[in-house]
DNA sequence: CAGTGGTCTAGACCACTCC
DNA sequence: GAGTGGTCTAGACCACTGT
């Protein structure tokens, strides 16, 4: 390098420990969770931030290939890199949502909510969505058609803000997941999931319209954010005759 | 390059159009999938692959970043690189085994295999397992416990010789994707799952002295080597106050 | 053509690990 | 100390995309 004394000097100060490349890679991951750069849009080509952040083109790379396989963004040769576009319903197979499971399947799918109301969050909710014991969230049920036929029933816990967000939506016939992405612009990451099976049980019946001891499958769904956060709980009981769940666990 | 012994200059080779690092990753990788670089073992350090290869160093760690991100070595500054070992237990949470969950929620997990025999594989096996239609396949079948009561009934298919190895190893009290890392060397990336419901009936009620109409949760898994080869089919049928199923999708 | 990312080289200094 | 990977620089040529 030129002199013993500073090979580094972007902003001067405040570094410190953090690599370079992980600081740049560290803002622009903000700019885009934080929609500054907003999805669809073109960074700064690689010359520009070469200039922008005064390092070379190897560390620019660096942090933009980390990004890259973070999803966050993704490189086209000869165009530029690109704030990656929430999947839409291309991410079938890992993470589908009922409805889009449903439709793919060549099937009418419907919905029906019918009671919202807000009240403190049961405990092993507040923990899932490592609330506060007794914060406040809304409570959605709803039950969803297949061919006009009931199929599930739903039952999710938003935090209240987001939850009047979601119901402004089109709830009732879309997934929570889809919405979430498409229209509120969260950046789905992963989801916890678990499985186990119960009998229908009365009230269930009625809502599905089966027999008391008809077997449901049920499944209980935790999206996380990108960042960590969890979007919503949900509890879903469904008929296996209707439904089957599909995915891919990678280790 | 395949028929040279040596590592053949790059410059003015016959390759034209792979990329370097790309031909570089490509061995190392067959290496260790064909486990001539068996597991734990030190690869060599990137200063004898640069000499080996005859490139640059950034050459050399391109290809190993990208076969760290495959999860196939991890890197350690200071000490080198080393072929990753097949996880044992430690991949939790995202492909857990059955036995492995029940002893993580300080339970004796047991089993007894109490049917194996061989024959033609069922349509909807052979296609998961990407087989010809009646290719045999031995079907083995084994209620598993906890703490001394059936909590689960599973019926796995595996292509004969396979399951010959399976069998021989102490397949009744492990789980068969354990067997097949820690005992077969084989490396699990992704494992397909669909999930249901369905009553117990008759024959699985008394395989788990439950009555006939206990619902259960009706499991498929089909587990997948890094290469993309499906390993096994197996049907879960398990009892839900003994088991849940846990797992992360990613997107 | 100019602009872009994709690949590659030949160096350099640092932090870490083991002896 | 010697050996290792982690980070970084300042160039270079190529393939691709647009005009």
């Amino acid at each position: 390098m030129t002199s013993s004394s500073a090979p580094t000097f972007p902003s001067a100060d405040a570094v410190g420990e953090i690599p370079l490349f992980a600081q740049i890679k560290g803002r622009l991951r903000e700019d885009i969770l934080e929609k500054r750069l907003p999805a669809g849009q073109k960074l700064p080509s690689e010359a520009q931030l070469q200039l922008a952040f005064g390092v070379s083109r190897i560390t620019i790379r660096q942090a933009l290939n980390e990004l890259q396989s973070e999803g966050l963004i993704e490189t086209k040769n000869g165009k530029g890199s690109f704030v990656t576009r929430p999947a839409g319903s291309s991410r079938l197979g890992m993470l589908a949502g009922f409805n889009e499971l449903l439709r793919t399947h060549g099937r009418a799918a419907s919905g029906r909510t019918f009671s919202t109301r807000t009240g403190p969050a049961p405990a092993r909710v507040a923990r899932a969505l490592k609330l506060a014991p007794r914060t406040p969230v809304t409570v959605v049920r709803t039950v969803r058609m297949a061919d006009g036929v009931p199929a599930a029933f739903f039952q999710a816990y938003y935090e209240p803000t987001l939850g009047r967000e979601i119901l402004a939506s089109r709830l009732a016939d879309e997934d929570a997941m889809n919405l979430l992405e498409d229209e509120l612009g969260f950046r789905l990451d992963r989801t916890q999931i678990s499985a186990s099976a119960v009998k229908a049980g009365w009230m269930r019946g009625v809502l599905l319209k089966v027999p008391a001891d008809t077997p449901l499958l049920y499944m209980r769904f935790v999206p996380h954010d990108l960042t960590g956060l969890a979007l919503f709980y949900s509890d879903m009981y469904s008929l296996p005759d209707q439904f089957t769940y599909r995915a891919v666990v990678r280790r």
